[in-house]
DNA sequence: TTTATTTACTTAACCGATTAAGTAAATGAT
DNA sequence: ATCATTTACTTAATCGGTTAAGTAAATAAA
């Protein structure tokens, strides 16, 4: 686009482009009037420098990138509001890519990301992503920092919840509301923050001197249709579980919806705890008692941590690690007595 | 970061710059030997190139703007999925900028993407958003496609859906479930989507024979607890409303919470219509009747039309608008007997 | 055999900004 | 009055690519 340069400024004015830039940037090389004709005239003119040209000649584009594997998810939008709260308080600009769960797509992402488009990446993996060497390559050319979906094998940041102790708090809360079969739903072998939650769910049936049986770990994967068949199998045997954790949001769907076609009572019948930021559990029928995560708080301290490393390089991002607790948050979906 | 550069590959090869460059692009200028040579080593170095120099060069940043208020809210985050999706497809990098509702921030971002950073924008105006210069100035900088939350002043493609047909439809619906009262909340005065809503509201109203009272559109703002507030005391009122048509989604909460509270039953008490996009209306208590948007289908139109007048500059945008139409899903919300 | 053309490069300019180094004029110091 | 310093600029190099224009050598045409 036509757009006005510090070229044109300077025939205008009659001045050379270095003298141009430096009035802009208020140089003490530069008169006062020849500082004011040059900002009055840029004013008028309305000119906005070209970003491109100065990331290229300071190595710095000013800009992070924000790898996610979606935003129509609670957790993530709100994580990627407080990130972009963070980066305009910086004056940084946030590119934002989305892997839909797609490991292939991410290793695209990533590789692109190598050029120096970015200072910094924030991220979360997909649920696929078992192996790492695309990530250690980025991780050479560009300060990285995890959050929630983290990368144990990548020494850097990593912005987590405490996993393990809410998979422990939400099936110790099922326990004491009188369950005695309790289930899991899991997403994703290689994600560590879903292992964690699994030990933690574990651990909590061990305490209690209770066994932990596989088959009350189901797996809930990318097929909707899939997912809810198993759901209802589950729920049809005579061995049918009497409390379930759900790991992730969109699972309590289900969950409600095959009580529903089965006629199970949620909570009578089946007490329900799910990981889950959506602003509409309070309103669900019965409401859901959920594990809720810090998600725009863990954003905003990613993208922190991310800016401390960008203006001090010699930080040593994995030691600013930290864990952020969520809360369990107790509603009508595990009542006891009704 | 210390990156590969073409300058780099051309000393080890004992090439100009030009002939790596050259190669790299398949040109026929340069050898097959030489192609080979350079492709290798450049593939063994893991060269990307660096995005800023060629835009410079090319006046071509491959890179849009995705300007909506928040990303937090079912209808923009699958928007911005869909929007996502086509940029991808064509290349392309997606730099989101979140107003947050903010008119000063909407004129600051506009104002930054004058530069050259990017070569389109896509976005979604404010609430706030009631003067239109800086949007005009940007415009004659940069192609725009607006999407739902259009700005009519402007002169350039608009995504939107069905507005008026939809406040039509819903409040006809509730006239049709026997509602006598029927309030709308209203978000915004200047937004053309909102007043097109009510505009349909009045229409169906006056259709039917009925008169609009003012005190039925609820104006429904920033601050949470008013909102709640005047909520209650709507439906507190001898005059209290038996049907409701909730603008956007987050109204929703407030209307079950509210009814909680009185002990007002949906829907013998207040039938209850919502535009809405989230995925938990079905297992809400009672499941909300909603006008559901393609939100992912805009998204993805917007972006479509706004590569399409990248790839052709003479394309008139302002002939490309469209208009989806959104679903009236009835669910139990609105049921007429119980 | 001589000239024309093609091949396979290199040189140099450019995109828009920044900045180190150079310079002429004005001011200050001795 | 002379040299030193400060002021207020300009020139030129740079970031990492792309490309128009130039060129030497090889091949083809007359």
């Amino acid at each position: 686009m036509g757009n006005i340069t510090i070229k044109m400024l300077a025939k205008e004015l009659n001045l050379s482009t270095a003298a141009v830039s430096k009035a802009l940037r208020d140089s003490h090389e530069i008169s006062e009037r020849t500082k004011t004709r040059v900002l009055e005239l840029a004013a008028a003119l309305n000119y906005v420098p070209h970003p491109y040209a100065g990331s290229l000649r300071e190595k710095k584009s000013n800009t992070i990138a924000v790898v996610i594997p979606e935003v129509a998810d609670s957790f993530f939008s709100l994580a990627l509001n407080g990130i972009e709260a963070v980066a305009i308080e910086n004056g940084y600009h946030a590119l934002i890519y989305l892997t839909h769960e797609r490991f292939e797509r991410e290793k695209t992402i990533l590789k692109d990301l190598e050029s120096g488009r970015v200072d910094g990446v924030i991220m979360s993996v997909t649920m696929k992503t078992n192996t790492f060497d695309h990530i250690k390559t980025l991780n050479k050319a560009v300060p990285m920092v995890f959050f929630d979906r983290v990368c144990e094998e990548i020494d850097t940041a990593k912005i987590t919840t405490n996993d393990e102790e809410c998979g422990y708090q939400a099936t110790q809360h099922l326990i004491d509301r009188g369950c005695k079969k309790i289930a899991i739903l899991s997403i994703s072998e290689s994600l560590s923050i879903n292992a964690k939650r699994i030990q933690g769910y574990q651990q909590a049936l061990l305490d209690s001197g209770r066994q932990c049986e596989a088959s009350y770990i189901i797996d809930y994967g990318d097929d909707p249709t899939e997912n809810f068949e198993r759901l209802r199998k589950l729920f049809q045997t005579a061995d049918r579980p009497d409390g379930i954790v759900a790991t992730v949001s969109k699972m309590t769907t289900d969950i409600y919806l095959v009580c529903m076609e089965l006629g199970l009572r949620i909570p009578q019948d089946l007490k329900v705890v799910s990981f889950s930021n959506d602003s509409t559990v309070a309103i669900l029928n019965p409401s859901l008692t959920t594990i809720t995560q810090p998600a725009f708080e863990m954003g905003k301290s990613a993208a922190s941590i991310l800016f401390k490393a960008l203006k001090n390089k010699y930080l040593v991002l994995s030691e600013e690690s930290m864990v952020i607790p969520s809360e369990l948050i107790v509603r009508n979906s595990t009542s006891s007595a009704v």
